[in-house]
RNA sequence: GGGGAGGUUCCCGAGCGGUCAAAGGGGGCAGACUGUAAAUCUGUUGGCGAAGCCUUCGAAGGUUCGAAUCCUUCUCUCCCCA
C-alpha cells in the first residue's frame, strides 16, 4: 500500500494540500480517489492521459479509483483554463460522449465496481432543487473568497456568465457527494482544477468535519513550446476512428528528445531504472527509446495488436525493412479500370488524405514533396497508370513523413 | 433600461470606397541541414483553372461604375452607467 510515492518519482505530482497527512493516508489504508472527466468531446485526449495514468498507478497500489464522468457538470462548462465561454452542449450529446468515454477509461483502469468505480454526476446534480442546494450549499461559498481564485480573475477580464461562476460549487458538491457515498478522500485533476479542487475541500470540511485531499499534476509541455498532442489535424485523440493507431504511434516517436524521459515516466509502466537506461541513449540511438515509448503507450491506449501493426507499419515505412507490414498505415481504394487509363498525379494525391486540395497536391509537386514508391515526382503532368502498382497498392508519400497505400480494387 | 467599443481569411491582428484574396506575426505545409529529434535558414499558405474566373472580411438588405471599407435593419461579444 503506497502510490504516493511512485506519483512522486514518476512526476505525476505539482501541487498537492497537506502532503504529509496525504502520504500517511495513502500508505496505511486503501484510499478512495477520484477524477473527473467533462464528456465536452467526442473523444478523451493527451490531455486525459495524465491523470488516467495517475489513477492506474494508485489503482495498481491498492486504492480505489472513481472515474467521474461529469454528465451533470458538462451542462455548465468549466471556465478554468479557459479563455471564452464555452458552447452549451445538448443532452444527448453528452451522453453519447460519456459512454465513449467510459470504454476509454477502462483501458487504463478496472472498472470492476470495487476497486474501480465509473459514476456520473448527473446522477445527482440533475435533479436538485436549487433553494434547498443554495440553503444546504451555496451558503458555505463565500463570493469574496471564490472571486479572488486566479481562474475567475482571468475571466473576469473577458467576461464570466453566472452559469460558469457556478461551477465551481457544482464540482465542490461532487466531492462532497463522493465522500459522504464511498468516502472518497482524494480528488486528483490537472493544474487548472486546482481551485475546484480546494473549495470541495473546504466545503468538506465546513459540512462533514472532515480533512479530505487534493493532488493536481502538471501540465504537459514540449520541450520545442509546441502544444503536447497537437497535431496537423488538430488534438490527438484516443479513439482509433478520429486518430488511427499508426497517427497515435508516428506522433509519440515524433517527439523532442528532450521530451523522452518525462513522457516515459508519465505515459508507461516501464520500470525507472530502465526508463534512465532508455533516456539516456544518445544521437538516432534515442529513437529506440521513442519506439518504445510509442510501442508501450499505443498498446495501452489501443491494444498490443494494433500497436504491433503500428511498429511494423512504421518500420517497413521508414526503416530498412522492406515493404513488409504497411497495413497499418492509412489507406484508401481505386478503381482498377480508372487506373488502367491512367490518372494525373495532382488528382491521385487530392483524392487521398495527403492533401486537402487540387491546390495543395499542385503546391506539393511542385516544391518537390511527392513521391510515388519513393521516387519524387517531377511534373505536375505526370500520369499513373497500372505500371506503378505493384502488388496491386501504389505507396504515396507527402514530404518526409507522411504516407497512403492506394489499394487498387 | 441608457451610453460606448467591437465582430476580418486556421489563430492573433492591420486595412476604413478602387492598386484587397486582403499587411505583419503565429500556426500549418514543403525544401535544405539531420537521427522519422530539436534549433536554424528558404519557399509556400482560399478554390478551380493557371489568361482568367469563382467564393471569402458576423447576417440580410441598400447606396455606388465599383464596398472588408459608406447607409439601414438584425445578431453576437465586451466595457461604462443604472
Amino acid at each position: 500500500m503506497d502510490g504516493f510515492e511512485v506519483l512522486k518519482e514518476r512526476g505525476f505530482i505539482s501541487q498537492c494540500s497537506n502532503e504529509t497527512a496525504l502520504k500517511k493516508q495513502l500508505n496505511s489504508e486503501k484510499t478512495t480517489f477520484y477524477v473527473g472527466f467533462d464528456p465536452t468531446g467526442r473523444s478523451l485526449h493527451v490531455g486525459h492521459l495524465v491523470p488516467m495514468f495517475a489513477m492506474a498507478h494508485l489503482q495498481r497500489a491498492g486504492h480505489r479509483a472513481i472515474a467521474l464522468v461529469g454528465g451533470g457538470t458538462a451542462r455548465i462548462g468549466d471556465p478554468s483554463g479557459k479563455t471564452e465561454t464555452r458552447r452549451i452542449l445538448p443532452i444527448e450529446t453528452i451522453k453519447e460522449n460519456a459512454a465513449r468515454f467510459r470504454k476509454q477509461i477502462s483501458r487504463f483502469i478496472t472498472l470492476d465496481n470495487s476497486s474501480g468505480i465509473m459514476e456520473d454526476n448527473a446522477g445527482w446534480l440533475a435533479d436538485l432543487n436549487y433553494i434547498d442546494f443554495l440553503r444546504d450549499i451555496g451558503r458555505h461559498f463565500s463570493v469574496n473568497r471564490m472571486l479572488s481564485f486566479e481562474t475567475y480573475k482571468m475571466r473576469l477580464e473577458k467576461g464570466l456568465s453566472f452559469i460558469e461562476f457556478n461551477y465551481q460549487i457544482l464540482q465542490s458538491y461532487d466531492y462532497l457527494t463522493l465522500f459522504r457515498k464511498y468516502g472518497c478522500m482524494l480528488q486528483m485533476g490537472g493544474d487548472d482544477q486546482w481551485g475546484n479542487i480546494v473549495a470541495g475541500i473546504e466545503l468538506i470540511r465546513r459540512v462533514e468535519g472532515k480533512e479530505v485531499f487534493a493532488l493536481t499534476s502538471p501540465l504537459v509541455t514540449r520541450s520545442d513550446g509546441k502544444k503536447m498532442g497537437k497535431t496537423e489535424k488538430g488534438a490527438l485523440f484516443l479513439d482509433p476512428e478520429m486518430v488511427s493507431p499508426y497517427e497515435f504511434y508516428q506522433y509519440w516517436i515524433n517527439i523532442p528528445d528532450a521530451d523522452v524521459e518525462k513522457l516515459l515516466k508519465l505515459f508507461t509502466f516501464i520500470p525507472l531504472k530502465k526508463i534512465k537506461e532508455l533516456s539516456s541513449l544518445k544521437d538516432r540511438e534515442i529513437n529506440r527509446a521513442k519506439e518504445v515509448l510509442a510501442f508501450e503507450l499505443t498498446s495501452t491506449v489501443h491494444g498490443r495488436e494494433e500497436a504491433e501493426r503500428a511498429k511494423s507499419a512504421s518500420r517497413a515505412a521508414f526503416g530498412k525493412e522492406e515493404n513488409t507490414g504497411l497495413t497499418g498505415i492509412p489507406s484508401g481504394e481505386i478503381k482498377e479500370e480508372s487506373l488502367k487509363a491512367g490518372i494525373n498525379v495532382i488528382d491521385l494525391f487530392s483524392g487521398t488524405s495527403l492533401c486537402a486540395s487540387k491546390s495543395e497536391a499542385r503546391r506539393l509537386v511542385t516544391q518537390g514533396g511527392a513521391y510515388i514508391n519513393g521516387v519524387k515526382v517531377d511534373s505536375i503532368d505526370t500520369m499513373v497508370d497500372l505500371s506503378y502498382a505493384s502488388k496491386g497498392e501504389i505507396l504515396l508519400r507527402a514530404g518526409k513523413k507522411r504516407y497512403f497505400r492506394v489499394i487498387m480494387k
